[in-house]
DNA sequence: GCCATACTGAGACTCAGTCGCATCACGCCC
DNA sequence: GGGCGTGATGCGACTGAGTCTCAGTATGGC
């Protein structure tokens, strides 16, 4: 039950209409504890009989992620996900056991990334920095790593 | 026309059998110039008879992306795609032009999982970084960048 | 309150990827 | 150089994500 108004004023402040499903919808958003799909999206508004169609979902998906207020994370399975977040750049840290998230700003990357552009020279215009493996609060409960961490 | 082998051995070292079907996949995914999709394959294997059956194809993606000698990216529009490559830790920069990618090692990148370890207290058990831009031969042909490099 | 128009829901559709199963053929052993 | 066990194949049906169309609805500027 967090606060949808990011979502809502995004929208708003892009000229778009606040319509009944796109508050819900925004409602239905925050209150995602880790990244969500579009799936679990259409199946709490079924739980919730809010009687919002499978294609508007997928619509304010993209106008959301399209605003920068939330974003498509590709989980190590191939699977596609959102997490609701700040429209600044950054990245994202994901626990693979509760879905939870935490934002990281650059943390060096820019070095990182001029580095690379030098050595290939390639010219590059973007990036995508996905990070995996236990938050905090999960930490206790999975003594074993998945993999070494590289 | 490149050299196939390298994926051909890679299935011999795990004890997988060297089919016809697999062979074949090898000399067609050794062809590749740049990244290509599952439906790629399976489109060229059409086109040139070879007989394979769509399963085939996915499976022995699959099997190759296991022995790590290709690998799976994540395109910004969502698609997937797959390159073939070392079956050693590292990350792609892809021309968003040709598709051609490069192969980067660590890079720096090592420093920045660590920070962003101590900064969020997750433990960060894997990463996926992929960078996007232009390759040296596509740059000249695009003059403006598509966005603001960060 | 009216109206242009952005938005919506329903449902058909496409396309990637999976699965089960009968058949095939690789490659080890002799 | 044959047999044979078993891993691999192809087919075709299936699932599930995401898209599209279109007629109808409701937002928000005036
Ligand atoms: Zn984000
Ligand atoms: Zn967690
Ligand atoms: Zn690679
Ligand atoms: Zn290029």
């Amino acid at each position: 039950m967090v606060d949808p108004t990011p979502f809502l004023d995004a929208l708003a402040r892009a000229g778009l209409r606040l319509t009944a499903p796109r508050r819900a919808l925004a409602q239905l958003i925050a209150d995602q504890a880790g990244h969500f799909s579009a799936a679990d999206l259409v199946a709490e508004s079924q739980a919730r009989s809010l009687g919002i169609g499978r294609a508007t979902i997928f619509r304010t998906l993209d106008a959301l992620s399209g605003l920068g207020v939330v974003e498509r994370i590709d989980l190590p399975s191939g699977e596609h996900a959102y997490v609701g977040c700040a429209p600044t750049h950054h990245h994202h840290v994901v626990c693979s056991r509760c879905g939870r998230t935490a934002q990281i700003d650059d943390a060096g990357l820019r070095t990182v990334v001029r580095e690379v552009a030098q050595r290939t020279g390639y010219r590059v215009d973007e990036h995508k920095l996905e990070l995996f493996g236990l938050c905090p609060a999960c930490l206790p409960a999975a003594p074993f790593p998945l993999q070494r961490p590289a």
